[in-house]
Order: structure tokens, then sequence, then C-alpha cells
DNA sequence: TGAAAATAAATTGTCAGACAATTAGCTTCC
DNA sequence: GGAAGCTAATTGTCTGACAATTTATTTTCA
């Protein structure tokens, strides 16, 4: 365990990287501890707080935990899928969001991936899933829901509908696609009709689900692609239209 | 920007949570200058070494930078493409090691996500892309290429692939699915036979996305899935033998 | 006057040492 | 035997200091 002396990082960079290096490489396995602190400080030649601000940016990652106590120190955590949802979820929304990604883009992105496990949930959809997915469709029916709360419900039965194919690795995939998705669609106010027909469409959804006809399943999330796709549209069309007549004088 | 007081998790993690919340919550902007550390920790009421150790964590994350001197400072950092692949293949790849996830059950999320983009890969593929594929497949054919290379350039001809769907987003995405199969892929031994039948799944592959024939490039996809799964099990099934013998002592 | 050089100021990076808080294990006492 | 207390190890936090780096300002000199 060695850092890289000529590197212009910082040390407690460096030593971050070189832990995190005995980390991937499977020289340090699940549930191993770590030297101490103080250890740590003496073995690269450097203070405690650098040693500390290492081992930060490594639980940061949830690469460690720390214990205190007698028999405490850093442990080599095992990544749970639900720390593994939480980062790709922190990335995926931070990566959409300040990167200018255009609604129609990252709309192709969630609906590309989320078709290529339809068919694995019509197969393998368990009643739970299905339930879920009811009962979001029943939320998302409730006219006094506000916007934001549509879209949270459809972001719920959307990864309800991931889960439904049974494989853990896809629904980790697909969690930041799906959530990431979430503030772009807050930016669209959805009309009575509009609801009506996502809940349309998700309700066909379900069914063909259900019925495990995957076919009609991937129908349903075309179209559903697409009438989202159209809802994005005009949004920036009305934002453009807007901006053009304010830049032009025109009063509200 | 307040931390939670009744929180049990330390200082650093709770300073980084509420700085964290502003970045996300979109309060703070790219590129907005954080205050000094003496600043925040003035503001958190702790110490300079605690807060730095919640910069870190941010920093872990690519969410800030730090620049020295006068007008220097941590600032909030555009998360690049480039950061967020990067995030996403250290993620994936110990989510699959540290968490006994079975061949078959990666392989089948990642060539499912694979074939999604490969619709869009066989519409808007550029000719870099193509020569990329090209240029993988005669550095697979070189018998004196090391297994563990060979499944370097297998990541990165799929890689190709992927990126010739146009998509950034699906790009991202798929960059953990792709990547974190290299470990596991490295545990399989290629015999001359077994790297024929993969090439050749390669040249139709390619050959589809070429001509755009969306259809043709979905069942190599699948046929190179059922291979690549029949390989794993083969992998799998060798080592129960001989796991099972050695218990009865038999000689290897 | 103009440009180069020196200086000052602000900020992060690093260090040393100290004490508090927590936890496991051991010891002592009943 | 069990409960209470003590001890040791370890992380969490604080204080204060100095080094390194970068920008802005001032001074100096041609």
């Amino acid at each position: 365990m060695k850092r890289d002396p000529d590197s212009s990082k910082d040390l407690s960079a460096q030593i971050a990287a070189a832990i995190r290096d005995e980390i991937m490489s499977g020289k340090l396995i699940v549930d191993a501890r770590l030297p101490s602190e103080a250890e740590l400080a003496e073995h690269f030649a450097v203070s405690r707080p650098t040693v500390r601000e290492a081992l930060k940016r490594l639980a940061a990652q949830s690469l460690i935990r720390t214990q205190r106590g007698a028999t405490g120190g850093a442990f080599v955590n095992r990544l749970s899928f639900e720390e593994a949802y939480g980062q790709q979820i922190t990335t995926s929304t931070l990566l959409l969001s300040m990167n200018a990604v255009s609604f129609d883009v990252a709309c192709e992105a969630r609906f590309a991936l989320e078709r290529a496990c339809a068919p694995l949930a019509a197969a393998r959809r368990r009643p739970e899933h299905l339930a879920q997915m009811r009962r979001e469709i029943a939320r998302q029916s409730d006219p006094a829901l506000s916007d934001e709360d549509f879209c949270a419900s459809d972001v719920a039965l959307h990864r309800a509908l991931v889960d439904g194919s049974g494989n853990p690795v896809l629904s980790y995939h697909l969690a930041g696609a799906v959530e990431a998705m979430q503030p772009l669609m807050n930016m669209i106010t959805f009309t009575a009709r509009s609801r009506g027909a996502i809940i349309d469409l998700h309700s066909r959804i379900t069914d063909a689900i259900e019925a495990q006809d995957a076919g009609s399943a991937d129908t349903a999330l075309c179209e559903l692609a697409d009438y989202t796709m159209t809802l994005g549209r005009d949004v920036m069309a009305a934002r453009s239209t807007r901006a053009a007549d304010h830049s032009r004088g025109t009063p509200d």
C-alpha cells in the first residue's frame, strides 16, 4: 500500500486512492479492518487529520464504515444495493441538471432502458409489483394530487415495473435513469387531460405486464415515451415563445 | 443552510449533507463559491478540521473542487460525463464483486440494456464508432492476446456500440453495466474456439450496425448473450466439480 | 509613465498535540 | 455467577500554528 509520490493531488486524495485500489483489487476484502488512523498516519508519514480526510473520502463513497471504541476502526464496507441506488440517483440527477441535458435525450435514454426491462417484468412480475403499480395508478387518479406528487408517483410506478424484472442489477442501473427524470418532469404542468392520458397508458402497461404480454407492454411504453416527449416539447415551445415575447417587449 | 441537530451521524457527515442538499436543490449553482473553511466553521459552529472532512466528502463525489490562493476556495463543480462514468464504473464494479452477484444475473442485465442501445446505434452510428469496433475485432483476432486483454477489448467494442447510439445519457448508464462485467469475464478462460465464436458474433453485430439493420444486430446480440452465459455456466460447473472432488479427497 | 519586482492578504493544505466520547474486555466485589 | 466499575483502544472533535499557493496592491526603477 503506497501512495504515488510525484502526484499533484492532495495527500488525502493520494492516500484515499491507495486504499481504494486495495479495496477494488480485492486485497482488502469485505469487513476487513483497516489499520487504525494512527497506524495509517505513521505508514504514510502524514498527520492524523490528513488520514482522516482520506478516510472521509472513502466513507462518502460507502467504501468503508467506521466504528468507535476498543475494537473499532475503519472496515471495508459491503456496498449494499440500497447504498448503490442512492449514489446512482445522486450522480444521475446532478449529471442531468448540471449539463443542460435536453428533455428529449434524457427521456429517450430512460424509455429505451425501461423497454429493456418490460419483457423480463412481463415474464417474472410478482403480485406485489402489480399491486404497487395499481396503487400508484389509484394515487395518480386523485385530481387533488399536486404536480410534484404526480411525478413522484409516476417514478414509483416505473420503479415497480423495473423491479418486476426480478433482476436487482437491472433495477440498480435503472434507478438513476428513472429517478433522475423527476426534476425534469417537474417542469411540466399536468392538465387534467394529460393526466388522464398518462394514467390510461399506465393502466395499459400494468394490464399487459399482468397478462404477461410483453408486446403490448412495449407498445404502450413507446406510446408513453412519445406522449411524454410531446409534453416536454410543448413546455419548451411555450417557454421560448414567452422568452421571445419578452425580448420584443410584449406584456405577459 | 442548517445541519440536523438531532442526527446520529458525524458532524462532518451532517455538514456534508447540508451542503449537498443546497447543491442538489439548485440553491448553490455550478461554479458558485462556497464560504471559506473558516466561515463555514463559524456558521456551523464546528472546527475547521471538521469542515474540511465535510468538504472532502463532497470532493470525493466530484460535487465540489477546491482551489488555493487569494481568490481560491471551494466551488460547486459541474459534474462532467467523464467523472460520472468513473463513479458509475467504481460503484457498479464493487456492487457486483461484493454481493456475490451471479454471472447470469449480471450478464442478463448487461445484454438487456445493450440490446436497448442497438436500434439507436444502428440508426445513428458514425464512422468512428464502426472503425473502433473493427479495430477491436482485429485486436481480438490476435491469438497472442492474453485473456485479460481480450476482455478489455471486448469491453471497448461494446462501449463503442453503446456510444454509437449518440445518446450520452444512455452511454453513461451503460458504462457501469458494461465495465463492471470485466472482472466477471476475467474468470473465464477463452479457448481458441470460444474466441472464434465471439469474434464471429462481434463481426455480425458490427456488420448489422453498419448496415443499419437493427433486427440482425439484436439477433446477434441475443446469440452473444446466450453464448457468454454458456461459457459462464461451464466455468461454474467446472469449479463446483473441482470443489466436490477436493472435498472427497480426489487429487488434482 | 510604464513595467517589473517586491509585498501583502486571503485561502487551502498540513501538522502537532490534546481531550472527549464510545466501546470491548477485564477485574473486582457482592 | 453476576453486576458494577475500571482500563485500554479507537474514533470524533477542537485549538493553534505554520506552509504553500495564488491574487491584488504597492513600490521601485528605468
